[in-house]
DNA sequence: TTGAAAGCGCTAACAG
DNA sequence: CTGTTAGCGCTTTCAA
């Protein structure tokens, strides 16, 4: 049967109080008594009911994860590494996919608290901060991850996009492209990446054209869906490069130019961001904008968990440098003629 | 503040015993009361508290999943649809990856259980067993999932790994290839498919090369070295033709083959196995065998929320039927001369 | 048909 | 320094 703490009392002489204390190690106590418990407690193979401590306050040691999709290979990268650093640091991580919908940002979030989570990582742009603001308001442990967000008074840990989408555009510009159009996400850190990819047309003194800026949510097929859309523009001159707001993104171009019969990067550079394994599989090679996602997911739940220790937000905001990996879908501009 | 049993017992004037007896829908009562509670709980967004009834030994709505690495496509995908039944079912799942480490594997099972999960859904093939004899003899919920391993006494869903193995093999050998390598994993589903790859052996009286089977882990860079073990014996034959067990390990052949400088599907005809989105994003695209990912994370759920509801396993063994997506790294193998 | 009361396993005053 | 005791929010007999 379960053995709990009354067990460990008995055997060990003492009063549940007693126990209590040395697994809490609260209180004070006598050197020799507190081993006793402890003994008492190995030999015993006691461990504490999570149930029982939760009932009463206590932590849960389980953390909620939010993302937009745990498929999507950027998020279950991530998720690995979080999971991993949650594991080391002896807690457990419920996943959930909030694709883009208000309705399941909600729900989930209800759920976890009704599960008590004791913290919340954040990698989905909810569609309605209100619910986020309720729990800050309310001082649940809450960090934004790649969500540089403002808006948002949290701690967040994040690459700094708008340098990612400087340097993606910027890269496409030295190597002699004046068209180039950006596929971004309906997330925050695409808003980011456009802000950069507008400060690179300054920078090199190119007028942006309106209609190269279009927006979706990242999958392969939404990547083809809007390279043809972009393609089959007939009132402007077509791109000769592209930035994709992620390697989904930037593949569903590599697909599509290629049922146009377009050769990359002959005919088209593409520039993707995250660097997740897709990136290295595709050939060419996806030219990408690196995120650190090993550091990045221990840090999250670092921040998370000493937040969740202190009592309280940090607020801090950690930011990681980007790194264009340059692989084989870019290439210097053709020259016409 | 927190809304409680004694809340809406109150706003109802009842006691608490009979909201207890409508949540939990148990015993008689007038259906006016009922209505009554009802009506108190909606009004006070009355939730129970999932820690305290579980203190009573009632369910805690949570899964365990645990997959050899959730970063792994295929797992990541199988994962996303494992947690959306999940969540339309009313649970919760929380994420382990136990790589192929023994100690994970008992202390991520040790941990959910003291979490209380509902059941588990293991994908790895386990380095210690009796841990899942354990856990079966004392009547927990426990299905397999990709597993179909006899020796374990539980329901569990998967394709036939057999017709899966034996289908790829033959299809090198209707392409005219006589000398295919496979590239297995050191999990109980690849000891089946090296079974069909035997059995395919026979029905074509091709003999079988013990030098072409080879066992790792998957991922891309064990592809790439198996590949490069193959390819670098010297006494035997090089294949013309490779299976490989997932497609991680089939991306890796790929880029080891290139590098090599073989031109695919001329030089090496390759096929992978589960049909994850990397086999869509290489070029040329991976042939591949399928599992029909969706279906099986939707019916291992579904299996073990049966099997909690009725207190007992079923002992179900669902099966499905591999399919060949045919793609372009295979041909017709190149007549010599 | 309903409710009083005894826990589930643990924490946290408060006494001693 | 240690133990007694009153809950945390809920379930479940057992009476009424």
């Amino acid at each position: 049967m379960k053995v709990t703490i009354y067990d460990v009392a008995k055997k060990a002489g003492v009063s549940i109080a007693t126990v209590s204390k040395v697994i809490n190690n609260t209180g004070n106590m006598r050197e020799s008594t507190r081993k006793k418990v402890k003994v008492a407690m190995k030999e015993l193979n006691y461990h504490p009911n999570v149930m029982a401590s939760a009932l009463m306050g206590k932590r849960t040691e389980t953390l909620g994860l939010l993302v937009p999709d745990i498929s999507n290979p950027f998020f279950s990268e991530m998720a690995r590494t979080i999971e991993d650093r949650a594991h080391e640091r002896g807690m457990s991580v419920i996943m959930c996919s909030t694709d883009e919908s208000a309705e399941k940002e909600k729900k989930y979030i209800e759920l976890l608290q009704r599960k008590q989570v004791d913290g919340f990582i954040v990698g989905s742009t909810f569609q309605d901060k209100a619910v986020l603001q309720d729990l800050i308001k309310n001082n649940i442990p809450l960090v934004m991850l790649t969500q540089d967000d403002a808006s948002l008074d949290v701690s967040k840990v994040s690459v700094d996009d708008f340098i990612g989408g400087y340097e993606a555009t910027s890269y496409h510009f030295a190597n002699g492209h004046r068209r180039v159009a950006i596929i971004a996400e309906n997330a925050h850190s695409s808003n980011l990446r456009i802000y950069g990819y507008r400060e690179a047309h300054e920078a090199y003194g190119i007028a942006i054209k309106e209609e190269y800026i279009v927006r979706t949510s990242a999958s392969i097929p939404n990547g083809k869906k809007f390279f043809e859309q972009l393609f089959s523009q007939t009132d402007i001159a077509l791109p000769t490069a592209i930035f994709a707001c992620n390697d989904l993104l930037a593949i569903g171009v590599i697909q599509g130019a290629k049922e146009r019969g377009l050769e990359i990067p002959r005919d088209l550079s593409i520039i993707g961001f995250d660097n997740t394994i897709l990136a290295t599989t595709t050939v060419p090679g996806l030219t990408t904008i690196a995120q650190p996602i090993s550091l990045m997911g221990k840090k999250i739940v670092d921040v998370l968990i000493e937040e969740i220790n202190a009592g309280q937000s940090l607020k801090e905001r950690i930011l990681y440098n980007p790194e264009l990996i340059v692989r084989g879908t870019t290439a210097m501009v053709k020259t016409i003629g």
